[in-house]
DNA sequence: CCTTATCGGTTCATTATGTGAACCTTCATT
DNA sequence: AATGAAGGTTCACATAATGAACCGATAAGG
């Protein structure tokens, strides 16, 4: 792997740490030897992508992608369009809405509207799950190119719950009926009593470029109140796709 | 200098350009063999740093800092932190504020409000204005550590006006006035009418990591305007820095 | 008070990685 | 058909990355 690569991933990597990390360990995590570890922290923070603690001397993100990420803002506004969006999902179902971009390869969660009601789903922005676990997972694996999709399902798969499907040939069946209905649905695959329902918001091009997803404790989705959900996710993620692309593809055909 | 700063410095500079570029050109500005660029391209692009139009080829700044962004706002919330302040020192003050952030030896504008009156001063986010031009710059100059201010005096440093002091004596001068009252003041620096003042964001260590700044045309700003702004100013700036590290450091002495 | 085990950080011989002049293909212009 | 400039690729060579061993500091345990 190239230099830059280790870089990037082991930034990504302190980032994904949600406390300041001490060298050692971030090099343990990352599996890279100390020394190495320490350069790459070095470069990474001489452009202040990486900051070091003067005091506890242990590392954490830097500041330098908040400048960045406005820059990309102010011309690809996909937050700025994005979260109203996802506001007014979750104020129609009064259920929790998140929004992912599926980014280097995983599907990243980077805006929460949480239910208002007292028993709801709690999702963390800048978390990460398993494709195969999660509603907004199917749904992107559903409109990814073959190929994408079946390296994925060449992966070994880690089961969350009982419920969760691992098999590949089972994951090709729900992926296939997820593309067929626009729709995607999980039940109890990464947690138990939840179910969830995602639609992907696609590109130009017809790719993928995120999901919009509804999580709902189980106990308040019957039949006919899921078919709401589902509609209503895809509904929200058209409306995106279209903002943020001009007319939605699916449309056209 | 390491790869990783190559490809760090060669995503600043993507970033930096305000439309897609080609390789050639990127190449080019960035000073590198085109296939040393490409290389440094397709890893940021493995990454989402970077992102390339399937269609036309050509690079601009991808999505994954936008990611990263989230994750440093939500355990240093600059941003939030910061712009009520500024919005509320352009109620007060009735001119453009603007907030700068220190990063990578240089200062960038991360926000700004702009003036509600007929003639204003305009300032972009996203610029990087010269250190020695600014009020911004005088008043992060005054703070910063006695060797990083001497290698920037030592530099050949340009002129924007005639009224721009380049100069590194009569800068220091300066820079100690601004040291001593808290604030700095620009006339004409960098553009002709318009006067800006400013006063250093200091961290819990007494480095600035930022300043906030006042800019208005000069025929509205009389020597008694010029101290009410200069304490607007300082104020604001003192309540950032007072509500991102705790007590204002310049408070204790 | 010495031993042991961490920690962050550094060194330097070895080796893998990055480099760039020259090359290829494509495409628009002359 | 010739030209030039684009994006992209190749490979002998040079440089920069690597990691085992090291240092000094700090903390816990006997």
């Amino acid at each position: 792997m190239s230099t830059v690569g280790k870089a990037l991933s082991l930034l990504n990597l302190v980032a994904s740490l949600s406390e300041d990390t001490g060298l050692s360990e971030i090099a343990r995590l990352a599996a890279l030897d100390k020394a190495t570890a320490r350069r790459l922290l070095v470069d990474l923070e001489a452009h202040d992508f990486i900051e070091q603690d003067k005091a506890t001397k242990r590392y954490r993100i830097g500041a330098a992608p908040v400048r960045l990420a406005r820059i990309r803002e102010a011309r690809f506004p996909f937050l700025r369009t994005a979260i109203p969006v996802v506001k007014a999902l979750n104020e129609e179902t009064e259920e929790t809405c998140h929004l992912s971009e599926f980014s280097g390869h995983e599907l990243w969660t980077v805006h929460v509207e949480t239910s208002p009601r007292a028993n709801r789903v709690i999702v963390d922005v800048g978390s990460c799950y398993p494709l195969h676990a999660t509603a907004s997972g199917l749904a992107l694996l559903a409109f990814l190119p073959e190929e994408s999709r079946e390296a994925f399902l060449a992966q070994p798969l880690k089961a969350f719950t009982p419920h969760t499907v691992t098999d590949p040939e089972a994951l090709r069946a729900r992926i296939n009926e997820t593309r067929a209905r626009g729709t995607s649905v999980s039940r109890n695959g990464l947690e138990p009593g939840v179910i969830s329902t995602a639609a992907p918001v696609l590109s130009a091009d017809g790719l993928p470029v995120g999901t919009i997803s509804i999580a709902a404790p189980e106990v308040r989705v019957d039949d006919a109140r899921l078919a709401e959900l589902n509609s209503a996710a895809q509904a929200a993620a058209s409306r995106l796709s279209a903002a943020l692309y001009g007319l939605d593809i699916r449309q056209k055909r």
